[in-house]
Parts: structure tokens; sequence; C-alpha cells
RNA sequence: GGGGAGGUGCCGGAGUGGUUGAACGGGGCCGCCUGCUAAGCGGUUGUGGGGGCAGAAACCUCCACCGUGGGUUCGAAUCCCACCCUCCCCGCCA
């Protein structure tokens, strides 16, 4: 959520930003009018107010009840026009908060202006893609040929867009998983969350996700909880509502969760292997910062995350998102897509991104700069740490062998018991 | 799921319709005292919004906030309703 005053004093500033995200930007207008309109019902309500509250101490000093009778009777009066005005005021109060919960972050002034992902600025490269002296199978031929992966059961039991891990399949993850949390906690510095997978609203509107993308979301059909479509969510909104003391920040935080999209809105598209699901795990990175320590930050939040795809000695490159990929809290956010040379494609395993105070604002996380000092918003950051079925995807793909078995990268052996390849029954 | 208790400031804990933004205690902060520390004494201690100021700090002033949202009343932390949360007992259960 942007700043009501901010919006005031700088309206063409937002309208730019609107612009630039090619979203209507006549709701820009309708939250001026319902601002001026807001403003002119406070000065009136509160008015009104002091005037009760002054006459209501009055009254309770009255002795002669005749006095007392007419001083209550003028102020009966008062009190209704009071109450049209405070049902007015409630209403545009109402009115103006939706608007304002659908008005999207300001990109950065770094951030390319683009229509859509075409327009994305690749930055830079690293690692060299695998040349092969066969054809590279897709993971989702690699995989059930391997019987690590199984996409068969997974539609008999919840349909398409799921998929089952076996064996070594399985162990893989689970090894990604352990080691991801170990290289983030215990190199950079990050304390682990095992939060909710499911919450409430309120906490999907802090970061974002609601009440524009509701369509994209699992949601309870009895009670307000929300499945969460990733782990930033939940860890976000551990400081909602909350004034840090001074010497909190940073915070860093990593958290393994299962993830939960309904992929409505990509119908059709990706419809093989398990790149895009209705439930997948990531590892994410959730930093809580000083304003001013912002694009610091987001450089270091990216290295962490590029340091796992490096040691999985994975060729990808880094992308910087142009105003029309950006997502709607994001004022700025690179991805990291890794090659996946059996699909034919870069796969983005982690989208690092600073939100400025947007979602603090929406979930109310502020600090205290010093003793005494007046409470700050935080600056948000999060990037996954890695999204686990597409890391899966690059690492089948590019370790793949001739005889259809796939070498483990070394970094996980000790977390595999050892194990350094894959082989399926049939290369038996 | 059934029954009961309760949600007040940084913490503990009063307060059941009228100078209560909130007694009292603890903690914190600032002074005083003291060779130093402790003890003691005095003072101070919230958040958001509007105005005084074009702007920043300080200060003054008004409004709101005693779980959240409505309602009753001239006036509500105090009364009523709904919801959320916590604790205890019973039942059920991984």
């Amino acid at each position: 959520m942007l700043d009501l005053n901010f919006i005031r004093e700088h309206p063409e500033v937002v309208r730019e930003a609107l612009r630039k995200r090619h979203e209507d930007t006549s709701i820009l207008d309708r939250v001026l009018e319902l601002d001026r309109r807001r403003r002119e019902l406070i000065a009136q309500v509160e008015r009104l107010r002091a005037e009760r509250n002054r006459v209501s101490k009055e009254i309770s000093r009255l002795k002669d009840p005749e006095e007392r009778n007419a001083r209550i009777a003028a102020m009966r009066e008062l009190k209704s026009r009071l109450e049209t005005l405070e049902k007015e005021l409630r209403d545009v109060e109402t009115q103006l908060n939706e608007l304002l919960l659908r008005i999207p972050n300001i990109p950065r002034p770094e951030v390319p202006e683009g229509v859509d992902e075409r327009d994305n600025v690749i930055l830079r490269t690293w690692g060299e893609p695998r040349t092969f002296d066969f054809e590279p199978l897709p993971h989702w031929d690699l995989g059930p040929m391997l019987d690590i992966i199984d996409f068969e059961r997974a539609a008999k039991i919840s349909g398409s867009r799921f998929y089952i891990l076996k064996g070594a399949g399985a162990r893989l993850q689970r090894a990604l998983i352990s080691w991801m949390l170990d290289v983030h906690t215990r190199e950079h510095g990050y304390t682990e969350i095992y939060p909710p997978a499911l919450v409430r609203s309120h906490a999907l509107i802090g970061t974002g996700n609601l009440p524009k993308f509701a369509d994209t979301l699992y949601k309870d059909r009895e009670e307000d909880l929300w499945l969460i479509p990733t782990a930033e969510v939940p860890v976000t909104n551990l400081y909602r509502e909350e004034i840090l003391p001074p010497g909190s920040l940073p915070i860093y935080h990593t958290a393994y969760t299962p993830c939960f999209r309904r992929e409505k809105v990509a119908a059709g598209r990706d419809v093989r292997g398990i790149k895009r699901v209705h439930q997948f795990d990531k590892v994410e990175l959730v930093k809580f910062v000083e304003p001013e320590q912002g694009p610091e930050e987001l450089e270091s939040l990216l290295r962490h995350a590029e340091t796992i795809v490096q040691r999985l000695e994975l060729p990808y490159r880094i992308v910087l998102l142009s105003t029309g990929d950006l997502g709607f809290s994001s004022a700025i956010t690179y991805d990291i897509e890794v090659w996946a040379p059996g699909s034919g494609e870069w796969l983005e395993v982690s989208s690092c991104s600073w939100f400025t105070d947007f979602q603090a604002r929406r979930a109310n996380i502020r600090y205290r700069p010093e003793r005494g000092a007046k409470p700050r918003f935080v600056h948000t950051l999060n990037g996954s740490g890695l999204a686990l079925p597409r890391t899966m995807i690059a690492i089948l793909e590019t370790y793949q062998q001739e005889d259809g078995s796939v070498i483990i990268p070394e970094v996980l052996r000790p977390y595999m018991g050892g194990m350094e390849r894959i082989e399926g029954k049939k290369a038996e």
C-alpha cells in the first residue's frame, strides 16, 4: 500500500507508475476524490466531537436539573448531526481503503519499462550450458523412466498438475531442502522458521496477494483460512502489528514450506512435467531491514540465492524484470533462471524482490530506530532460495547420462547417504 | 464439539456510566544524593491523525485508540450485540 500522503502530494508520480505497469489510472482519480471528501468529513466530525466532549463535561458538573436537561436536549440534536457525518466518513474510508489496496507499488527508476516478460533485461549469465553428444530428455520422460516421478498415479488421486516423487526422487528433494536450509542458516545468517501453511485473509492482504489475486489461491470452504502460495506470506506477517525495538534489524528468516497455487490463469500452459503444479515445495528467504539498506540487502539476497545454483553447478542467468512483468507488491525484482537442457528453456527458480515499505504498511510492521524515536515502517525483501521442482528439473536434465542415469551433484551426496547416481530399473 | 473464566499502557494489576490516557506497583529514562555500587528522593515514560507553522525539530492544542467491529447514551474502558484470541474442565483425536 502506498502512503496516502504521498499519493496526495505526488499524484503525478503515482499516475506514471500505473501507466508504466499498464494499469488503469482512473483508480488514482477516485482515490484523490475520496481523500478530499474524507478530509472534509474529518474536519467536520472532529469539530462536532470536540464540542460534544466539552459540553458533556459541563453537564456532569451541572447540579440544576432544569439547566441540565436543557443542555442534554441541545446535545441530542448535535448528536444526530454527528452520527450522519460519522456514517458518511466510515463509508468514504471503507471505499478509499479498498481502492488503496488495489494500487500496486511504484517501480524503482532502474526498472526497465516494458509490456511483458519479453522486455525483461538479462543482466548476466553464469556457467556454460552443457553440450550433449546424445539427445537430452525432458524430465517428464526421465522421471518416469527412472521410476522417481509418477504423474499417472498423481492424476488418479488429485488430477492434473500434481506429481508424486518416489524413491531417490523424493530423497533428492529432501536432500535439497536440508542442504539449502543449512547453507542459509549456517553461512548466510538466516534463522529458520516453520510457519503455518494456512493463513487468515489479512495475512494475504499484508503481502499483497489479496484482494486482487484471490482467484489464484485455494481457500477453506467454511473458515477464513487460505493455503499459502509461498512462505513469504506467513513469514512476512510474523511481525505484523508490531513495533520492533531498536537494534532488531536486520532480521533474516528462511522457511521451508509447501506452496499451493491454483494456476487458473495459466490454464493450458506448461501442462507437462513438474514446472507448473498446484502444490510444490520451496525454501524461502525473507528479510526485514531499515529503508536505507534496501539496495544492498537486495543484492546480498540475490547472492544468497545464487550461491545455491552455483554450488549445484547449474548454468543460470539473472534477469531484471520490466514494469510489465513486475509483481504487484514489488518495486524491483531479479529472477534467477536456470537452464533446463531437456525441456530446452530457462526456468525461474527464484524471484528476489524489494518491496520497500509497501508490505510493511499493509501489515503494519514498524521498528523504532533508537530509543524514544518515532516508529518507521520496515522494508521487506524476499526471494526463493530455491523452488524445489524447477531445481529438480534442472538437476535431472543437466546431469542425465546417455544410459538414462542421473549423476547427483557433489554437494548433495552427503545428504543422500553418499549416493552418487540415480539409476533406473531399466538401465540395470 | 460441550461447559466455565478472561482479554486494560513496556510488564504486573486496579477500575463497572461523567475532569480516567487511565489508580497502585515493577521496569526504563532524566535529575538529586553518594568515594564507587546498592538503597533512597524528585521528575518522566504510548500510538495514529488534524490544526497552530511553507518545511524540519521542539512545544501547544484538538480528535481517535483500554482484543476487533457495531449499538445504547448528552457522555462508555465501564452497559448491550457479534466476531477474534487466550486460559481451565469434559469429550474426541494424529
